[in-house]
DNA sequence: AAGACGGGGGG
DNA sequence: CCCCCAGTCTT
């Protein structure tokens, strides 16, 4: 296929097709970024709500930069890959402090910034500043590796360079934008990973995956994930109306938000009486057991968590440390929180007495 | 080059 | 149950 034919079938395949998204409809690269962000191994569906909420609570790159960072996450919850969020608010605060508010518009600074990689930076450069270089993500892969029929592992070195020339050669000159837009769509909306719609294609003459029928197996991903069980054994001490939390640090998943005390085995959930942890052993000798709640799976994409919470009220004084805090209900409803508390705050009633 | 990092939705 | 998603960072 001749590349300027590639990129005006998109382009004309997109200006019929294509959905209406809020980010395409400026020119900001602040709301742009903030887009961008968000979509990372994200869908449409589930990004779109946070979005909104972001550009509402901050308009400009100013009101993100001069949040706290636990309203960032707070607001970020539920999305997950919480560095995402903390790396754009730091990102913001470089910005505004360091640049003036003003925005890196070329693709080589952009790649400086921290959580903005080559798909990011190269979103930004083209949407936003017009500039001519193509943008290489899920879509990008599929698409590309179908039509042309490219059967280099998306997941090996060598498909990152492979897949970025190809692109930055089919990339439209006069509309670079429009044209890494229409390619995302097109791998998002048509040509998707299962059940593509090859019978109505503007590729179906040309598709190598297509003449071959090799939808199935293209793109060639080889990489497989190993999933690692845990048990989190969640100890919810409540004393006086409040709750005992704590911010999680770096090194584990949910890094920045808070949870409870947390007791971790590798092979199951604890029993009371095997519990070590000298501090949990003071409390529990000082408190009344409330119950524990049935077993809650929480899957992630690398991880198959099992979890259980044990409700108990301390009677009496104790010393607190690792950063543990009491909260009330109304301070914990602000605390950014993994959706697993989320979804036991929300199913559980304390009966508190003060 | 490989692993870590969330949560939801579709088949 | 398995796969994927407008990827990036760390080791």
């Amino acid at each position: 296929m001749e590349r300027e034919t590639f990129s005006e079938v998109l382009i004309n395949w997109y200006h019929i097709k294509k959905r209406d998204l809020p980010w395409r409809k400026t020119k900001s690269p602040y709301q742009i970024w903030l887009s961008e962000v968000i979509l990372q191994q994200t869908r449409v569906a589930q990004g779109l709500p946070y979005y909104e909420k972001f550009v509402e609570n901050f308009p400009t790159i100013i009101d993100l930069a001069a949040a706290d960072e636990q309203e960032v996450l707070r607001l970020w919850q539920g999305l997950g890959y919480y560095s995402r969020a903390r790396n754009m608010h730091a990102t913001a605060k470089i910005i505004v402090e360091n640049f003036d508010g003003k925005f890196p518009n070329t693709y080589v600074d952009l790649l400086k910034l921290k959580g903005i990689g080559p798909y990011t930076a190269a979103a930004i450069a083209s949407f936003a500043f017009d500039e001519k270089v193509a943008v290489v993500d899920g879509n990008v892969y599929r698409v590309l590796a179908r039509v042309f029929g490219v059967e280099t592992d998306i997941s090996s070195h060598e498909a990152k360079k492979i897949f970025s020339e190809l692109a930055n050669n089919l990339i439209s000159e006069e509309s670079p934008s429009v044209y890494n837009q229409a390619i995302m769509e097109f791998g998002a909306i048509h040509c998707t990973p299962a059940n593509p719609d090859c019978m109505f294609c503007v590729f179906a003459d040309s598709c190598e995956a297509n003449a071959k029928g090799k939808q199935a197996i293209l793109p060639i991903k080889s990489k497989k994930i190993k999933v690692k069980n845990r048990f989190f054994d969640y100890f919810v001490v409540e004393q006086n109306g409040n709750f005992l939390m704590h911010q999680r640090n770096e090194g584990d998943i949910w890094a920045g938000l808070f949870d409870f005390y947390l007791v971790e085995s590798e092979t199951k959930l604890l029993e009371l009486d095997e519990i070590e942890d000298a501090f949990l052993r003071e409390v529990l000798s000082k408190s009344i057991i409330k119950g524990s709640s049935e077993t809650m799976k929480h899957i992630l994409t690398h991880q198959r968590i099992e979890a259980r919470f044990w409700y108990i009220v301390l009677n009496e004084k104790i010393a607190l440390s690792k950063n543990y805090q009491f909260y009330s209900l109304e301070e914990i409803e602000a605390l950014p929180k993994p959706i697993l508390i989320e979804k036991y705050l929300k199913n559980t009633t304390f009966s508190i007495k003060k």
